[in-house]
DNA sequence: GTCTATACACCGATAGAC
DNA sequence: GTCTATCGGTGTATAGAC
C-alpha cells in the first residue's frame, strides 16, 4: 500500500480532531502504521507535509467543483454550478473540508505561494467576474460580489452541518438558498 | 501599570501575527516588559492566558453591539443595529477581530465552556428569533437566517478589511448592503 | 508580587543499520 | 525504503530568593 497515502490519510484525520501543533509527527506515523523516520522520508518536514495535504485536498475540490460547471453556459447556471457543487462536495467530504478551513484560518497559508493559492480560484473567479460584466446584475463592485457569494456558500454550509437532513432536504436547501442569493444579486 | 492588562496586550499582538503555538509565554511576557515567571502568577497556564483574552475581547464586542441596538424597536433596526455596529466594531479594532477569528478556528474553542459561547450570543439571538416569528419575513428556517445574517457580514467584513476604504465609504457600503441582505430576506 | 534560574518533557529531524 | 535509536532545541511551568 502507498505509505505516502496512508501518511496523508492519518495526517488529515488527527489534525482535524486535535489541530496541527497538539498533533505530533510520532503519533502520524504510529497511526498509520509507519515509522517515525520513515515520515521524513516522504516529508521533508511537518510543514511539508501539512502543505501537501492542503494543496492535495483543495485539488479534489476544485476538480469536482469545474466538472460540474465546464457544460454550463449562463451565468446562472454557472453560479449555482459553483454554489451547489461547492456545498454538495462539503458536505460529502466533512472531514477534508474541515481541514480546509482549519488550514486558511492558520499561519500555513503564508507558507504557500501566492500563485498557488489563486491558481485553484482563478478559472471560477474569471468567469464569474467575465459573466458580471456582461449581464445585468447589479451595479456592485465584482469583489463584492465574490464576497457576497462566498459567504452565502461558507454560511450554508455551516448551517447543514450543524443540521444533518437528509440528502433530498439537503438539496432543497441548497435550491432554496440560492434563490435567495440570485434574487439579492439581480 | 496594570501588568495583568500588559500581558494581555502583548499576547494579543504575538498573536496575531505568529499564531498561538508560535508565540511563546516568554515572548509575550518579553513584550510587555515583564519577567517570564510572573506571567503565570497572573495565569495559571498558557491557555488560561489564550481563553481570559478571547472572553475580555468577545465581551467588548459583544457590549457595543448591544449598546447600539438597545434603543431600537422595529426588526430591521434592530438587525441593521447590529449588523452595521458588527461591522464598524471589527474596522476598528480589526487586530482584536483578527483575534476572534483565529480562536474560533481553533482548537481551543472546544476548551471553554458551552454556555460562555452561547451567553454572548443569547440577547441578539432571542431579539432576532422573536422579530422573525412576528414580522413577515421569510418562510423560513430561523437558524437559516441567522446563519445567512452571519455570513453576510462576515463576508462584508473581509471585503472591507482587504479594501481599506475611507470612514464615509464604508458607512456607504455598509448601508448598501445592509439592503442587500434586507432585500433577501424579505 | 516580581525576579532569575532551571527542571524536564516533548518533538522535529537525523544517523546509521538492514 | 524502512526501521530503531537518539540528539538537540525549545518551551511550559516551577522553585526559591528578594
Amino acid at each position: 500500500m502507498d505509505k505516502r497515502k496512508r501518511l496523508l490519510e492519518s495526517a488529515l484525520k488527527l489534525f482535524v480532531e486535535f489541530g496541527f501543533h497538539e498533533t505530533p509527527t510520532s503519533k502520524i506515523a504510529k497511526e498509520a502504521g509507519i515509522a517515525n523516520g520513515t515520515l521524513f522520508y516522504f516529508f521533508a518536514t511537518k510543514d511539508a507535509l501539512v502543505i501537501a495535504l492542503y494543496t492535495d485536498i483543495k485539488s479534489q475540490m476544485m476538480a469536482h467543483v469545474a466538472k460540474e460547471i465546464e457544460n454550463k453556459t449562463s451565468l446562472k447556471e454557472v453560479l449555482k454550478g459553483y454554489y451547489s457543487a461547492s456545498l454538495e462536495w462539503a458536505m460529502k467530504h466533512k472531514t477534508k473540508f474541515r481541514f480546509i478551513e482549519q488550514f486558511t484560518n492558520s499561519t500555513y497559508l503564508n507558507k504557500i505561494a501566492d500563485e498557488a493559492i489563486q491558481e485553484h480560484l482563478q478559472p471560477i473567479y474569471k468567469l464569474l467576474k467575465q459573466g458580471f460584466k456582461n449581464q445585468v446584475i447589479q451595479k456592485l463592485d465584482v469583489d463584492m460580489i465574490f464576497a457576497l457569494v462566498s459567504g452565502h456558500t461558507f454560511s450554508i454550509n455551516q448551517y447543514l452541518v450543524t443540521k444533518d437532513f437528509s440528502k433530498n432536504k439537503q438539496a432543497k436547501v441548497i435550491d432554496e438558498t440560492f434563490e435567495l442569493l440570485w434574487k439579492m444579486l439581480t
